[in-house]
DNA sequence: TTACTAAATGCAAGCGGTTCAAGAATTTTA
DNA sequence: TAAAATTCTTGAACCGCTTGCATTTAGTAA
């Protein structure tokens, strides 16, 4: 039972027409007589034909599929980002081709590869590890790319996402306001320019602007998870720290909750901010105060602009770099 | 500037060879002379050169390329369930491309089609809501198809999931060793037969098996988030339920919460037992009890089963339906 | 050496569409 | 009503690669 497939050479065939207008119809091409139209479609009903769209692609040179990179489909901040970019993609007609990455240089590398292979019209690339050979390889590629909530330090690729620097400033001012003069930072690896670069130098700023020496025992970079933060409370408390911005939800719930098991009053007796406003931060108690990212849309306004680059618009007017705004909610866990 | 690529036919005439050969030294066919596959090698090293997957697809009629109908990547349950499928996947060198349907039979008919018409080799499908329209597209298109997480009430399709009745069973008997009489069932739609037919009957199974007469008032039917949750205390109360089976993370711990800003102690008042063990349950105070679901290697062997029905390997060995093993784990919410 | 078999390689026909130059049909213009 | 201008259609050349079959080359036994 081999699978037998309609062509549009049956179509053609049925409705005696070339196939040249029945690709026409298909395509919604003005050119077809309407009553010629008319009865293609009937025949393209009658016999429930389905374009090949792999035979479109090769002749057309476009696939209408996009490849997404993304570090981890099970952590919320990413299928955040990617649900906007899938939402888009099929109000525009794409399709997603999703691939983890961990992170990973070389997965990352090896994956593109694919993609290319596979002809997407443009990519979406989330990871913040952008090195040299990435950019190289993005730089060879004629295929759009840009990135979502993450950032090229170099600037050479297109990215949309929030001001991290002045979000954490908001922050940070706000406990500053509360009296806090030992503020924590805490972050996942500092080699992610988001973390080490635009966050760190908000924290920077503000300590500075309110007269508050910067004291590196303050800092401390851990991986993302719950269980990191979970054990950090001694070195928290050991370094006097009263308050702490936290760069990710599942951190800073791991943060939360191994202070009150050490019988640390929050918010009274210490203040934590965190920074993604993800569902985590409604499901502990106290709730967190957290700066917010609008991830949903960082994802459809970057797949938005990839379209506009794969449609060659005009993106001339549009800055190479888009900042989306964020926010700040107050919860529970601050004063 | 044009994007100009190079073809199999510039490798063929750089090495001096033809485009079979080229092609076959590409696709390891072992029928190349070992100097002559060198010094093709040696040239689509030097071009760069690489092969174009559509067009392979095309003459081929293989994609290496699975649809995943998924209702919400957002949702840690099926992100799970993704990664542990694009993981396989990229093991036997197949791509992913990701589809949202929102559980909404509308979307899921429309994106079938599409993966269909981009020739993908096979589709998982996660969503619980199989109408027999859709089964029925399922059955016209000769691809292989496999429900991750998911079951088929008539079993026609294959799937692989765990035995839902069974684990309830465990989990109610738990609570009813406890000396609980009342215990609430609270789960999304009853329309899942996940939830209205294989959860509900292991719960009626061990009400009976232990002489308690089943109580529809102890039957909560909301959706799946953590408000519904949240604000269902107050029926619970006044059901007088005692304690709770619930079928879903989030909104174990809105139930949990509820309760607990009621002023009720868990699990010395109330005791909870959720589902599906995602990270949920251990961020909240006490944690969450919970049943467990291997969600990473149910997508895995979904996958993996895929592959074998797509290389028409012999699956007759393999029953038409997989049932992984579950788990229970004990935490802070029950006694 | 010669005849014969096995291993390599090349040829060319697809795969199922898109697209453009060119021809046919229809409508408009004078 | 014939010529000119439009509007529709068609024929056929790709798109880049796979693959069955024919052909050439190399290897082996007689």
């Amino acid at each position: 039972m081999e699978k037998q497939t309609i062509t549009i050479y049956d179509v053609a065939r049925e409705a005696a027409v070339s196939m040249a207008t029945v690709s026409r119809v298909v395509n919604g091409n003005p050119n077809v007589k309407p009553a010629t139209r008319k009865k293609v479609l009937e025949v393209i009903d009658r016999l429930d034909y389905r374009p090949n769209a792999v035979a479109r692609g090769l002749a057309s040179k476009k696939t209408t599929t996009v490849g997404v990179i993304i570090p981890d489909v099970t952590n919320v901040y990413f299928a955040s980002l990617a649900r906007g970019i899938d939402d888009v993609a099929s109000m525009y007609k794409y399709n997603i081709i999703l691939a983890n990455s961990d992170g990973n240089a070389q997965k990352e590398a090896q994956v593109l590869n694919t993609l290319l292979a596979k002809q997407v019209d443009g990519i979406i690339f989330m990871g913040n590890n952008m090195t040299d050979e990435l950019r190289a390889q993005f730089a060879r590629a004629k295929t759009p790319i840009v990135l979502a909530g993450s950032v090229d330090a170099k600037n050479e690729v297109e990215s949309v996402h929030v001001d991290y620097t002045a979000a954490v400033e908001e922050a940070v001012t706000d406990l500053i306001n509360h009296g806090n003069k030992r503020i924590a930072f805490i972050s996942g690896p500092l080699s992610d320019p988001i973390n080490g670069e635009y966050r760190l130098k908000g924290y920077k700023n503000v300590l500075a602007k309110n007269g508050i020496e910067f004291d590196q025992d303050l800092v401390f970079e851990t991986d993302y998870s719950y269980r990191a933060g979970e054990v950090l409370w001694p070195a928290l408390a050991s370094a006097k720290a009263t308050a702490a911005f936290v760069g990710d939800d599942e951190l800073a719930c791991g943060v939360l909750n191994g202070a009150k098991d050490a019988g640390i009053k929050i918010p009274e007796e210490f203040e934590i901010i965190t920074s993604n406003n993800s569902k985590l931060t409604e499901i502990v108690r106290p709730q967190l105060s957290s700066i917010t990212q609008p991830l949903y849309d960082i994802g459809a306004v970057s797949m938005r602009f990839l379209t506009k680059m794969m449609n060659r618009e005009d993106t001339s007017s549009d800055q190479k770099t888009i900042e989306l705004p964020y926010g700040y909610i107050k919860r529970g866990s601050t004063k």
